[in-house]
DNA sequence: CCTACCGATCGGTAGG
DNA sequence: CCTACCGATCGGTAGG
């Protein structure tokens, strides 16, 4: 889940119909407010990993940025614009992480490696994935149109970089990108969720590893500097 | 998730210091009474899977099954007795689950992929899991307990269902049976939340297998009767 | 950005 | 099992 915008894509409409108009995004050149609203922003970001997007209230949210709850929605018209802000903040900054770069002879696929890796040091952000994300499932759920667009760009690139190695001649002949990437994908989710739950029984990078290596050829199992974490 | 009870184990404890004293577990002889209750389990577990256990209401579960809130809390003496009832009823109905046994050349995990071939047919069980599993991702939940052990059997059951075709030579030399454990569970619950974001695009049993016949050497691939579902 | 307020809904209890 | 109620909390608005 936490693999939003892991493909540096512009952030393409976010929110569906959903709008930051108003106050939000006002010239910016007022430092004070600016400085408000992010912090308004990373409070959210905080309480929904905490409690989820439907069990956050913006009282709480407030609080901890230091403002009332009316003056949360001077900044943030209602509850949704402000998860759209907390969603388009999230891809900005996986957008811009210049890290995940160490190659580690897994191809592009080492980029989702070295994501799990990076997730594994900051617990918040997966906790804000899989908890939007459980709650997304619904149709009607306002973040609903920004996981299945999260969810596709995800598998995309599981499948162009099962693509690159198959290119390579480098994956075993039985394997078809388009289902290794749906599981490479899934395997990441169903991992984060595990390790919340009992961070001590499972770690994030060697079942992927071990996934990724299953789909190559035996000689090509050296897998590099592995251990560059 | 949706793996519980999936060894047949006696249902232990279920909830750690929950207890669903009280009314709910009278002699048991009135039938009328007892309708109710199961009313109110099943009705409760839909609502679980709509909008998970924090988002649900009393109130909704109680109009669910044609009873006011406080007639609820007249059979379950707490929001959190009717959730130990919910997962209670969940693992008693896995456990007695007759089906599942189709044999598919995949060993003891086939087992798996005919569940999940299972709750491909039942999404509410899925919406069920999903939700609760997330939520129950903090220390704090009253679910936590029960998720945590739930894990711990899954990965159990898969590590066995490794080992078995290991001892058969049938595994390839660099599987490790544990770490493939860990990775064919987090496959499933992944699966089951991409599944349940966009059915179309995903499929539960097709990544799975693929997994499963990744781990295995060369010659066991054929798989047996695979499409038997 | 705040004070003050609105109607709605929550889990749980009293008392039959 | 119900009616009737409790205190608490919710998202959002008015009006500055």
């Amino acid at each position: 889940m936490a693999t939003a915008g892991l493909l540096g894509l512009p952030p393409r409409g976010i929110m569906g119909e959903m709008s930051t108009e108003s106050a939000a995004d006002r010239p910016a050149g007022y430092a004070r407010g600016r400085r408000t609203r992010d912090d308004l922003v990373a409070a959210a970001a905080a309480v929904y990993g905490d409690v989820g997007f439907d069990g956050a209230s913006l009282r709480e949210i407030a609080k901890r940025a230091g403002v009332t709850h009316a003056g949360l929605l001077y900044h943030f018209p209602s509850k949704e614009a402000l998860l759209a802000a907390v969603l388009e903040r999230r891809d900005k900054i996986d957008a811009e992480r210049p890290d995940l770069h160490l190659p580690n002879g897994l191809g592009p696929l080492g980029r989702l490696v070295a994501l799990a890796a990076h997730n594994e040091r900051h617990r918040g952000i997966v906790e804000l994935y899989v908890r939007l994300a459980a709650e997304a499932t619904s149709e009607m759920h306002p973040a609903h149109i920004y996981f299945t667009d999260h969810y596709r760009q995800a598998r995309e690139f599981a499948e162009e970089g099962f693509r690159a190695l198959a290119a390579q001649g480098r994956l075993r002949p039985r394997v078809d990108p388009q289902v290794a990437a749906i599981g490479l994908i899934a395997l990441m989710d169903g991992l984060q969720a595990q390790w919340l739950t009992e961070p001590e029984a499972v770690d994030l990078t060697t079942a992927l590893r071990h996934y990724i290596e299953q789909t190559l050829t035996e000689t090509n199992h050296a897998s590099g500097p592995a251990k560059k974490t």
